[in-house]
DNA sequence: TGCACGATGAAC
DNA sequence: TTCATCGTGCAC
């Protein structure tokens, strides 16, 4: 397998993001998240994921309205939404559906294939493996520095719904199945 | 201008 | 179960 002087890794067309969360949220499983640092690549398959369906989502930033961080959210689909969180966290999300709903797809867990050394078990710990913080919120997922990929070869696998984590002041919304992970992948997050 | 709290992770 | 640590959103 040659990954390592991957030109043949190619940012997803844009409209692959131009649709509703809970239809992208299960296609990007197995997809590879690709990070240019230094001009080394980091690449990791993603292995779960949490859909934010729009402003209507009570769990979803977006759901306060347009406010100086959720800009990006309600912005164009196919770019990076990225947050700090408890002061100390990034969190990586990609905006998707049509522009203005406030969509997004939190990247939860990715399995390492290239590049990278530390744990990926989390979305924190992807974001501080893959050097992703606040510099590139609102970057075009069209590339170089951050992007997603379709694999040489996709592999099989089932997937997983479950409720989203950490959002229990939601309601009901905490409870609809929008956490979606590759079944007995041993880079899930825990909990 | 102040303040409560979080789409987490690590330690105890 | 507790805590680190600070930006955000909303109350006053």
């Amino acid at each position: 397998m040659v990954i390592d002087d991957d030109t043949s890794l190619q940012p997803l067309p844009r409209a692959f993001y131009a649709r509703p969360a809970i239809e992208v949220a299960p296609e990007l499983l197995g997809r590879y998240l690709v990070r240019t640092v230094d001009g080394e690549r980091r690449v990791g398959r993603i292995v779960e994921v949490e859909a934010y369906l729009g402003s209507h989502d009570r769990a979803a930033h977006s759901s306060r309205g347009v406010t100086p961080r959720t800009r990006v959210m309600f912005g164009p689909p196919g770019h990076a939404y990225v947050y700090l969180i408890y002061g100390l966290h990034h969190c990586m999300n990609v905006v998707v559906d049509q522009e203005g709903e406030g969509a997004a797809i939190l990247i939860r867990a990715l399995e390492p294939v290239h590049g990278i050394h530390a744990r990926t078990q989390g979305p924190a710990l992807l974001c501080k493996a893959l050097d992703i913080d606040r510099r590139l919120n609102a970057y075009d997922l069209s590339g170089p520095e951050l992007f997603v990929a379709e694999p040489e070869e996709m592999q099989p696998f089932k997937i997983v719904r479950r409720p989203r984590i950490g959002v229990d002041y939601a309601g009901a919304w905490a409870r609809r199945l929008l956490r979606f992970y590759i079944q007995g992948n041993s880079c899930v997050s825990r909990r």
